[in-house]
RNA sequence: GCUCCCUUCGUCUAGUGGUUAGGACGCUGGCCUCUCACGCCGGUAACAGGGGUUCGAAUCCCCUAGGGAGCGCCA
């Protein structure tokens, strides 16, 4: 039997990050068996389901490159099929019409309560003989005695009471299937071979395995993987910061590192902590999952993201790193080449927007010098070596404006001067990038170019004076 | 309240009866150095608590505590 997984999100919503992870331990599951991996969007609920909600999640899971053999399907467009079922659940008793009312289920759950029980359906309506005609909702006669027992990839067996679970609505007044009904047709219409989802599922799985056995299929296997939860290690939410995955993406993070990050939480593979998909596919053991639940670390990530910055083919970063160029209001064809930008910079960036961030100078002159900066290294004292780099750069030809002429002539000042590098290249660092920190001088002034130079050593030599003036 | 799940450094984790409890992020000391990073070397820090079982428990059993999920005509 060829193994197939799926990943069924609601479209309710983004892709979050959970979701991100349980999509992923699917797709390597289907991947490392050979089998395959399937998407299902479970739009049952049409009053939160949006369109817009479905665009989302594809995206997120076209740009993490999780790729999927089939689908999307969409259970809205097989209520037919679910009717069909609920209908022969009908004919063979093992479904009924209920049609109390929603005071007196509350009634029944206010005294289950306070009689310190599980608030549960009574079973009021089985034996009765409901008019088809009147609005009612269709309940799973559930066993009443013995167990299921689930062994759980993850977690080992869980044993559960029938008499624990009740009869729970399978169709609603409005003619709608629920999801439990749903999940357990498509997972065996689709030939689900395991089922890797959220542990918040594991209350529900007795009773999808008794609806699956009333309609004489074979459960699948299950894995119920842990939640993520918060810097904070309360539940994930919105205050969070960013929990969808394309807030990551906009945020300047590489799919790979996020990939790599999300593998990592609740899913060791040795003391390795960089992989590749294809690391992940040979690697990855299902049940080498952990059982606990375990908290997002963004310092982390920002590590891994600088690792694929500083490890990925500089013209791919610098596709990638375009957009947020842009975003800045920079036309990267309006100067050096964006690859060489990110060679030189990669490895002082944790995400794209701060690598747009601190390579903005090698583009357009910038607005001011930083304070600290400027009050180190442009005082008089810097005045002289900035002269004299002035002089010695505006006789260089373009063609020796190169790695190894420029550094000859910032070298060669510093011996004039008798002083340390450090004393010429800070000052002119400080002029030409406006904060003092930046690539090597020689690849900084490389990239930035001769003309930019001179205009800005000619403005640090201003700044200078009119700061003597003052003094 | 009931049912189910979970518990090793701050965080992610290794560990399956005998280890100085290992690695990674973070933090931190140093090296490198024209700056900032990167890189390299070192340090910091954990078995929730209590009972057993055993010659010997992070590892097996029980209890307690703490955390989480479910208990919907949501998924």
């Amino acid at each position: 039997m060829t193994v197939r997984t799926r990943f069924a999100p609601s479209p309710t919503g983004y892709l979050h990050v959970g979701g991100a992870r349980t999509a992923l331990f699917s797709y390597l599951f289907a991947r490392k068996h050979g089998g395959q991996f399937v998407l299902r969007i479970e739009d049952t609920d049409l009053e939160r389901s949006t369109a817009e909600s479905v665009n989302a999640i594809l995206e997120a899971m076209t740009w993490l490159g999780l790729e999927y053999d089939e689908g999307p399907f969409f259970q809205t467009h097989r209520f037919e099929r679910y009717n069909a079922i609920i209908e022969t659940l009908l004919e063979k008793g093992l479904a009924y019409r209920c049609d109390c009312s929603k005071e007196r289920l509350e009634t029944l759950r206010e005294q289950q309560m306070a009689q310190r029980l599980k608030p549960r359906y009574d079973g009021h309506c089985r034996g009765q003989a409901i008019d088809p005609d009147r609005p009612h909702v269709i309940r799973f006669k559930n066993p009443v005695d013995g167990v299921v027992v689930v062994d759980d990839l993850i977690r080992g067996r869980i044993v559960f009471a029938n008499a624990e679970l009740d009869d729970l609505v399978i169709r609603r007044s409005d003619g709608a299937p629920t999801y439990n009904l749903s999940v357990v047709v498509d997972d065996a219409d689709m030939g689900i071979t395991h089922v890797i989802r959220g542990d918040d599922h594991i209350n529900n799985t007795p009773r999808q395995i008794n609806i699956l056995r009333a309609l004489g299929y074979e459960p699948p296997r299950y894995a119920h993987v842990p939640m993520i939860l918060g810097d904070d290690g309360a539940r994930m939410s919105k205050r969070h910061g960013a929990v969808s995955v394309i807030a990551y993406r906009d945020q300047g993070y590489l799919p790979e590192a996020l990939l790599n990050y999300l593998v990592r939480l609740g899913w060791s593979h040795g003391d390795q902590e960089i992989f590749s998909l294809e690391d992940m596919i040979a690697a990855f053991e299902i049940s080498d999952v952990n059982r606990a639940a375990s908290s997002f670390n963004t310092d982390k990530l920002d590590w891994l993201n600088q690792h694929y910055l500083q490890h990925a083919d500089p013209a791919r970063i610098a596709r990638l790193l375009s957009p947020h160029m842009g975003r800045l209001g920079i036309d990267p064809a309006a100067g050096p080449d964006l690859s060489s930008v990110v060679q030189a910079q990669a490895a002082r960036a944790k995400t794209l927007t701060e690598l747009a961030e601190i390579s903005a100078f090698f583009y357009r002159d910038f607005e001011t010098f930083d304070e600290a900066a400027a009050k180190k290294h442009l005082r008089p004292v810097a005045r002289d070596g900035l002269e004299r780099l002035r002089a010695a750069f505006e006789l260089m030809a373009y063609e020796d404006w190169t790695l190894a002429g420029l550094k000859h002539v910032v070298e060669g000042v510093a011996e004039e001067l008798g002083c340390a590098l450090g004393k010429v290249a800070q000052p002119l660092r400080v002029a030409i990038v406006g904060r003092a920190a930046s690539p090597g001088i020689d690849e900084t002034l490389l990239l930035v170019g001769k003309e930019a130079t001179l205009r800005r050593i000619d403005r640090a030599l201003a700044f200078i004076a009119a700061r003597a003036e003052r003094d």
